[in-house]
DNA sequence: TGTACATCAGTGAACGCGCGTTCACTGATGTAC
DNA sequence: TGTACATCAGTGAACGCGCGTTCACTGATGTAC
């Protein structure tokens, strides 16, 4: 071989690595190969002795920044007193600084509507990571059932997700501030009044179809 | 003209509207000027007697769907007692059938992420819709103060698009209406265990970067 | 240890294809007389 | 009311261009002897 064995793993990672960083900025279908690979220090030929095809790589980078934003949470875990766990979580995802720079930030709202729409083979190996993802922060909730942990994670994952969408969406004024500080708040804070739900709950009666 | 002048507003306004329920499908470059045009009973030539651009399109089919589901809201609200219109929101928005139908659902999980890399003027497009509906919603919560009742409409939002965005990864199975699940009930059920906050609030000291 | 050969990661030109956009043209209808 | 002309929404071919992918080739290094 030209290179060792390690060398061809190493370009493999490096190639990953930078284009986690470049589609969770530019979106799953907004950089091309030649660009990826210009990034890793290379020409775009040699793509193909790495990847079957551009969507390999889009599965692996995908899964490269949803395993390192795991890993993440369970060290930020392990340094920190158990009832603070999630709290340290949510401080550190809903800043403008996460907001402001989605290529090192979490893949979800990054990537998760567009891989949503992705080959069933995609959405799969996505799904999974999410819910390895979701895991790790039910472990970081103590003093509940395993099974409250895991609703109560589901539904903070979904408030952090949502909250960095609507302040990258609102971009870096005043009105994105206010969208990161009520998301922090909604998971922080005791909630003061609760919403009252109607007589009939869970299929309301108007959802026959979907016209949000 | 050939057409009368009401003829080609109808037209414009087709196109727009078939336009709006494809790309919450398939993305906002998912799908392309020839297919857009096709789906309004149109070919691709007259496009351009429409629209300045391509984006220009993206532009008016993003702003009529936010349009048409702050207006459901309203008038959701209207037909709800007031302590009830939020829940009534929520329990139509966090549905099945709201996940697996995008093209005729909400715009911001389906689009949000990709509309925040658009160019600046498409986002500031974008924001301010997003601030009618989170006013439009901040309206449904009844007995608080105007400034409390925008927060807690920017956190319910933020919960509802998250879950979604969740929901859509997690497909169609069990693991997806869990997802739906938590956040009905993190938004309609009282809080039990609220997270009790860290002592050095607010911005973390090991946000410095953004590596989730 | 030294030499000849085989390997294969990486190069750069080329491919086919689909896209957004342009353009000459059409023909039904509005308008002027 | 009838006729000639002007308009312009819509057509379909064509344009550049960038993309994902393929391919013949290179040359440094591992391997066999």
């Amino acid at each position: 071989m030209r290179y060792s064995r390690e060398h061809k793993l190493e370009t493999h990672a490096r190639i990953v690595k930078k284009a986690s960083v470049r589609l969770r900025e530019k979106g799953a279908h907004g950089i091309g190969v030649a660009d990826l690979m210009k990034d890793a220090g290379l020409t775009h030929g040699g793509f193909y002795a790495h990847f079957d095809s551009r969507e390999a790589l889009v599965i692996e980078a995908f899964t490269h920044a949803m395993d390192r934003s795991t890993e993440r949470w369970r060290k930020l875990g392990e340094q920190t007193a158990p009832e603070k766990r999630l709290a340290t979580i949510v401080n550190s995802y809903l800043t403008p600084i996460h907001r402001d720079d989605p290529g090192h930030g979490c893949a979800v709202p990054a990537l998760g509507a567009e891989i949503a729409r992705e080959s069933a083979k995609t959405r799969r190996v996505f799904a999974g990571r999410l819910e390895q993802m979701i895991d790790m922060l039910a472990a970081q909730i103590p003093g509940v059932p395993r099974k409250a942990a895991r609703k109560q994670a589901m539904a903070a994952l979904a408030t952090m997700v949502g909250t960095l969408v609507l302040a990258r969406i609102a971009g870096s004024g005043e009105f994105s501030e206010e969208i990161l500080g009520a998301g922090r708040d909604a998971l922080l804070k005791p909630t003061a009044a609760p919403v009252p739900r109607p007589r009939k709950s869970r299929p309301s009666k108007a959802a026959t179809s979907a016209p949000h």
